[in-house]
Formats: structure tokens, sequence, C-alpha cells
DNA sequence: GTAACCTAAGAAAGCGTTTCCTTATAAATT
DNA sequence: AATTTATAAGGAAACGCTTTCTTAGGTTAC
């Protein structure tokens, strides 16, 4: 059996409580006692027993992370282990611990997320994704349960602490750079609709082509089902318009690998015939040919101010606030300014 | 405050010890009071506290992760999600949740460790990877805490259960497709040498060059830190060779990326003048250009396997048993046969 | 020299479960 | 009818810690 506060007290000779003020380095202990207690812990090789210690305690140190359902393939996308290396730099500095349940469904997420609050065994919890009318997030405000949301929510975004890029804007950046380059005809190749992050780069997209004095048709907005053959069918038919798009603006690096990969198989190289800028600016854009523009959102951050903002919460009830991480457009070589228009293919 | 199981007994009209037993479905209690003990818990949403459960238990129904130094550039790898996946399904199966400590530094991951062993914070411990000469895995063993590596320990590995791919094999029949193509000057990219799998996969690929009857050169084997600044280093000197290679074997598909986009800038491409062919198989290999000859090693399945043999470990003190994951060549198009030596560049 | 006040540390009551040990009642045995 | 045996459920200790309340002993103050 492990050793606990009470084979240290005996050891020391004092009482258990006295143990448990050490730990706590609570002023009220002579130094000398102190150090009496302390080389017995460290004789004994003393642990604090932290279920126990959550138990009197009522707070566990610990955070818990909702990740979309990982039936999902959103979940391979290098964006979460980016976004959790942030948490886990905040969580550290402040000695939280981060906690995943496991569920697969939605509703076994849900059922996860309900255990984590009722079993009282995390003390808030990031939402690592924002969808419209979700569930989740309707639960945790009705029970005022601490948590912080990475993106923005759909309803009742005041009253919800949470971290987003400006992506309205990010999307209208990028949409101009390539109007600047000339592109007239630019397509949208979007995620899942449900992601609040799909509507705002949209609506982000639609505020540019419209300023520019464009036409915001229809036919250009296209949703990939992530990136595999849903996708390609879907870049096929966008490239059998009359009119195809000269450019594509892309939700996502990923989903680019998909795009670009796709155009190769139909005869169209990129930045050559098509141009395409996308999101995220993961490691690999850098490294992909050719080298992606991409708006970077600061992934890390994003994580890092969601584990702070809800620290906050948890420690002092902090009131709901949001927080914009700034985005940067990082030029590579996917665009190119248009050709005039007998160049094209 | 939340409703306890106190409650719960006064609503019903019976003993705390009785509800604890209909939660635990004891046979003692008789159907009827069953009954009324669960209408109870459903008008009052009680919700067993985890914390006092874990602590008159001695059980948490969590495993801890304990991944390498985040600080790590590997930490970006879609290896790490996948096999979190892996594991979560497994996981999920029997009602764990999996916990994850936020060191960053080799001590601070350590120190981790020992909190969740000592705090009894899990049950048992997933090692997501293997090192030579590993504290954390000697602690462990000391400790004689239930846990499994994914990979293959360096020592003692029939003492510890792991799961892991024949990587000898799988190098060794890589090298060998190489060679099959006509290659004869054949590179090695390792990673980081204090893996074993890296050790593994070296000797596969020296054992495949040494039976064909070919040099095994010094010169042709790089250790790239990770895929940036070092690896383009290290890439470029094995091309400036007298000799330079005509095809390369990587240790990791990501690191093809980099490696890929290295010889660009040199003014090599693939598959034409350099064959390359690597290991993982993560779901972008096939939507790169050129889409990636890979061995895919099932990280899925390492996850599952490496969940499912330490729930074993934890539920019936299962021995140690060493389970290899299968892998298979997915031949793509990042290979070419070898041109006759006039033709090469 | 006694009352008043600090200070350091102990005793004990939780925290919410589980589980061992009992007890009360009913059924079965003699 | 008295005793044993089953059965169903309650009581209370235990899990390892925190924290409130107390106490013991030493200072200071009058």
């Amino acid at each position: 059996m492990a050793v606990t506060i009470k084979d240290v007290a005996k050891l020391a000779d004092v009482a258990p409580s006295t143990v448990s003020r050490v730990i706590a380095n609570n002023p009220r202990i002579s130094e000398k006692t102190k150090r009496k207690v302390k080389e017995a812990m460290e004789y004994l090789g003393y642990h604090p027993n932290f279920n126990a210690r959550s138990l009197a305690n009522r707070s566990t140190q610990a955070i818990g992370l909702v990740m979309p359902s990982s039936a999902d393939h959103a979940f391979q996308n290098p964006f979460f282990p980016e976004v959790i290396r942030g948490i886990s730099t905040k969580a550290h500095e402040k000695d939280y611990a981060l906690y995943m349940s496991t569920g697969k469904t939605e509703d076994e997420i849900f059922e996860g997320v309900v255990q984590m609050v009722q079993g009282r065994r995390v003390d808030g919890i990031i939402l690592l994704y924002s969808r419209v009318d979700d569930r989740i997030m309707t639960y945790l405000q009705e029970q005022e349960f601490p948590f912080t949301v990475i993106g923005k929510p759909y309803k009742n975004a005041e009253l919800i602490t949470h971290i987003d890029n400006d992506n309205f804007k990010a999307a209208q950046e990028l949409t101009q750079y390539l109007i600047s380059l000339g592109h007239e005809r630019i397509g949208f190749v979007g995620g899942n609709l449900n992601l609040v992050v799909t509507i705002d780069r949209l609506l982000g997209y639609e505020k540019a082509i419209r300023d520019a004095g464009l036409h915001y048709k229809d036919q250009y907005i296209v949703h990939e089902e992530f990136l595999k053959e849903g996708g390609q069918e879907a870049v096929r038919e966008l490239f059998s318009l009359p009119e195809p798009p000269t450019a594509l603006v892309v939700m996502d690096d990923l989903m680019t690998f998909g795009v670009i990969s796709t155009l190769h198989e139909i005869g169209l190289s990129v930045p050559e015939h098509i141009s395409v800028a996308s999101f995220n600016n993961v490691m690999l854009s850098e490294l992909s040919s050719p080298p992606l523009t991409s708006v970077d959102i600061n992934i890390f951050q994003l994580g890092y101010e969601a584990a702070g903002g809800l620290l906050d919460c948890i420690q002092t009830c902090a009131p709901a606030k949001r927080v914009v991480v700034p985005h940067n457009l990082i030029i590579r070589q996917s665009c190119k300014p248009k050709l005039a228009e007998k160049e094209t293919v």
C-alpha cells in the first residue's frame, strides 16, 4: 500500500493535519516543523493521493478536452496536436493536467461530457470546435460549468468566453489577395457547414467578392466532406462549369492537398492554371509543392489562450470575454497573377 | 452542491449502501428496491462522484498517455492523433477515459508520470514512443505499475507488453522493393537515433542492402532532426557526394515531404530523378504529389492494441506479451525504376 | 500573580463512495 | 414451537486528504 499522510505524520511525530499544512505551505507551521515533516516525506517517498485531495478539495487540477467526433476525419488534422500543445503549455504553467473522454458518436461524446461534469472529473472544459446548435455547449451553460470555446459560439457568443480568429476578416483578406492578383472567378471550397468557422469564412469571402464588384455565384461554392471522394467529385464539377474559377479559397491546408491532387488528376496544375490559397498554415504547408499561400491562424496560441481563459474562469470566476487571436497571411507559391484570358487553358 | 448518494438514499428511503449496491447492480438487492432507487436517481439527476469512487475503489477508469516531449516537432505528426484515436476506441469499449500530463521538458514529463502513478490518477500508462534508455520505462518497471509501450522496448522487451510493427522486416522489404527497381545506391534518411524504431528500420535497411550484395556506405545514412533546416543540410550533403543515391528510404512520411521539398530546391524531382519511399502511410501520403509509396503500419491498430494490452494488464494481470501489428507496402508513384546510368542527371 | 492574548499544532469532522459486518425478517428445518 | 438458514437491507468503518474548531503553552499586560 502506498505511503499516506498518516505514515508521514507518524514518522515526523506530528498530526496528519500538520503534514497537510506543510504540503500547503501554511504559514502557521513553524519552519522547524516544516523541515522535520519534509524530511519524513522525503524519506518515505511520499506523494499525495490525488483522488483524496480532489474529494476533500472539490478540485481536480484537470481540464477536459472535447474534440469533434473522432470518427470524423478532421481528427487527423495536425490542427489538433498543435492546439493541444498550446493548451498543454498553459495548463502546465498552472499545474493542470488534461483529460479526454473517449466517445465516438455524438451521443457518446455528450455522455462523456456529462460524466466529466457531474462526476467532477475536471474543473473546466475546452471545446475544441464550435458548431451550430451544439448540444454540449447548451448543456455546459445550463450547468454553469466553466468552459471555453475555440471558435465562435453560434449563439450567446457574448456570454461565453471564446478564443477565435477574426475569420471573417481573414477570409476577406485572403480573397482580396486573390482579387489583387487579377482573379475574378474565385471559388470557395468549404468544410462542414455546421462549423461556425466555415460560415464566418464564407461570409468574409462573399464580402470581398461583392465589394470588388464581382459576381457571387453559388456554383462557385462547394463544401467538401473533408478531402476525399466527395471532394474530388466537387472539384470536378467546379471545373466542368462553362466558366470555371481561376482561383480557389480553401478552408484548410489539408483540404488543399486534396484539392491540388484532384486538380492534378484533371490536368490542372497549381499555381500555373489555378491559384489556391487556404487557412491554418500547418507545418506541412511550407513543405508541399508548391508551398502554400495560407493564413496563419496561430493554432498554438488559440490553444494557449483557450486554456488561459478557462483557468481565469475557474480560478477567479472571470466574466466571459472574447479573445481574438491575430492571423497573418503567409504568401508562398500557390498563387499567381491571373493570365490574360487567351493564355488560360 | 451536487446531489449525492445520500440524497438518493433519503428520497428512496433506503441506506446509502443500498444505493451503492444498486449502482453496482448487486444481486443482493431485490428488484423492487432497485426500481425504487433508480427512480430516485432519475428524479434527482444523480451522477456518481468519480473522485469519491476512485478513492474508495482504488481505480480511476483512466489511462495515462505519455507523449514525447511536446517541444519536439514530432508532436505535429498526424501519427499521434491517429494512434490516440486507436487508443480511444479501445478505451471507450471498456469505459476508460484518457489522461495526459502536460510537461514540456524531459524532467517535467517524468515528474508528470510520477504524479500519475503515485497520485493514483490513472490505472495504467501507455508510452507512445520507445527510446533507448528511457527513464520513465525504468521507473514504471520498478514501481510495477501497469503499462504498455508502442514500439519495442530497448531493454527487457520480453518483460514488457509492447505493441510494435516488425520494423526490421518492413524496412527490409521497402529497401528490397527499391532494389527490385534496379536501384543500387540507396540512401537512408532516419530520424532520432534514440528511438528504437529508427534503429530497427536502419538495421532492416542494412540487411537488405548487404543481402543484395550492395555496398553499405555510412555516407548514405543521414539522420534528420525532423524535417527542417537540419534535414535540408543533410539532404544537400547527400546529393553532393560523388556518387549520390538514386533512391531514398525515409523514416516517416512527414519527413519525406521535407525531403522532397529540399530535393526540389536543388533541382531534383521525385520520382524522375530520385525515388523516395517511406513509412506510416498517413492520410496525406495519398494526396501529395507525387503520391507516396509508403509502408502502412496501421497506426490506428497500434493504438487500439496498446490500449487492449494495457487493459488486460490492469484487469487480469495478464503476463507481458509482444503484439506485432502487420504492415503492408502501399505502392504509389514516388518510386521509379532506375534509369540506365547515362540517362540520370 | 492572574487575566488576556498569541502562536503552533492537535483532534475531529467532513468530502462521497464502497464494503465489511450486522441485523431484522421471513422461510425452512427439526 | 424452537432453532437454523436464507435473504434483504442497514450501520459504520475505511479510502486519504483538507479544514474548522480546540487546546496547550508561552508572552505580554495590568
